[in-house]
DNA sequence: GAATCCTGCAAATTATTTTCTTGATACGTT
DNA sequence: AACGTATCAAGAAAATAATTTGCAGGATTC
């Protein structure tokens, strides 16, 4: 667990001279970070020993030890609790959009649920035929980038993000098969009654989605993803990175469960492109 | 610049003692953030001073000055420098997936040229109408993306991931439009054939992709993402990731770029998708 | 052989933590 | 309601630990 977050937690439980405390480190990181501990007491108006007591009440050895939980968390963490800047100047832009997709990926690895990953790769290799589906900009994505990781590795798979298709081929599907969905909201509701569909015909079902949501609780296996979407309506996005991360993280590791085969298909894929380009074997799979 | 990359920079100019140091530091990275300075130059066989002269030597103000820039990029950077782990362990191969996300992010924003961007969102936002090309898994999922974030913007844009066509649009191309394609390896030869094109017509055009390449001199605005991409085979990802990132900030300063207009077509399909799902507004764009 | 640089020792300094004490607040008892 | 007790917060001072500086011996290089 991380400082930033044990220190939102406790913050009810410290006592004000401690809450000053987090209020300096919570507000001025640069600060708190490079200062000795005589510094941040003076700036805080308390004395050394609050500060130390204060670093042990959050789970910390000492004063230095709590420095270091600081500058290590501070990089993905730091902003994640400051309002979002305000600034349109390209590269605050930039950072800001770097920083949430950080985070994004952080809090993801945080949450994720490595025996659900675990299953839904053990059944996407064991497939005889996978359908991939989500709609939406994002989830159709998620969708396409399925099929794109699965097939080089010799499965057989199908991607959609069209409703009336998923429900055709939810109802074709066969229990050797296996359906995936992907839905950020997971309100998608066409994609749930795919799921119900799939599930009267048993055949397994996975999905890519926030816990507790309608489509989680219609799939079989639910890898969730539960990530605070920012409120800037321009920038949907970097939950989306962690779904791809999630997409990427279930192809290693069905790369891994059917490891010959995979490596024979890549290697005759890479050929492929590798002599269709300029010879050059820099280039990896899938430009 | 981080502290991983000087010490990787200094090694050659380092004493064989201070040479102890970094190994150690790069080899077991949590003992040395964690460890007293006693203790760090008790295991590299060296004295206190010793070490104190090494942080200094890289640029630090003292010792817990070094460890908080190591803690710092830590996160992100730590990774980088080690050997990828060989476990195929499901939290493992997640842990490696997203840190080597992370560290794609990272090094994006370290390399990123603001002042290319700016530009590249400039031609974008004034575009008349914008050919969003990009071939291959990787590279075609960031078309879609671009035309996915710039329609919603009141933007006329259309996205291609088929050679025959971009040269086609390319060629149909005129002055006040803007053809914008993205090369993970920048060795894409058709799309430098659809830029050389596009330029024969003052088509303003704009590269994602690797600085020095031909797709990058084909461009007349690069905006550069140079990432080593990992050697294993089954993870050419984290770069997507970095891709992705740089469509998020062009989208959002074309955003910014144009406001009032943005706002007003993105509350219209905002609206039309929430009533069409379940009112709940919690939902954002595009699935 | 001189100069330079590395390195450790010991002392000095600085930082951090512990202990002890005071003051405040809350709670229970009369 | 008033008093006493318990509990907790917080600082002062002392003790300890960590870090840095100055210096000198030794190695290496030119």
């Amino acid at each position: 667990m991380d400082i930033f977050t044990t220190m939102q937690e406790e913050r009810g439980r410290l006592s004000q001279s401690e809450n000053r405390i987090a209020d300096i480190v919570l507000n001025d990181f640069e600060f708190a970070v490079n200062a000795s501990i005589v510094e941040l007491a003076a700036k805080a108006d308390v004395s050394p020993p609050t500060v130390t007591r204060f670093c042990r009440r959050l789970g910390c050895e000492s004063f230095s030890d709590f420095k270091v939980q600081l500058a290590r968390t501070a990089y993905v963490g730091m902003r994640y609790f400051k309002p979002e800047s305000k600034s349109i100047a390209p590269a605050d832009v930039a950072q800001d959009i770097i920083t949430k997709a950080q985070n994004a990926l952080f809090l993801l690895h945080r949450g994720l649920d490595i025996s659900a990953i675990e299953q839904a790769s053990n059944r996407l290799a064991g497939a005889e035929m996978i359908y991939a589906f989500g709609s939406g900009g994002n989830s159709s994505m998620i969708a396409s980038e399925l099929q794109n990781r699965l097939f080089r590795l010799g499965l057989r798979v199908t991607a959609s993000s069209d409703h009336s298709m998923q429900l055709m081929m939810a109802a074709a599907a066969k229990p050797t098969d296996v359906l995936i969905g992907s839905s950020l909201s997971g309100r998608n509701a066409e994609l749930v009654r795919a799921f119900m569909l799939a599930r009267e015909a048993k055949v397994p079902t996975i999905a890519l989605t926030q816990s507790q949501s309608p489509v989680a609780l219609a799939a079989e296996v639910t890898v969730s993803v539960d990530l605070p979407e920012g409120n800037n309506i321009y920038r949907p996005t970097s939950t989306r990175i962690a779904y791809l991360a999630v997409v990427d993280i279930l192809a290693s590791l069905v790369a891994y469960r059917i490891q010959p085969q995979a490596t024979v298909t890549l290697r005759r894929i890479k050929q492929q492109l590798v002599t269709h380009r300029d010879g050059d074997d820099r280039q990896l799979l899938g430009d």
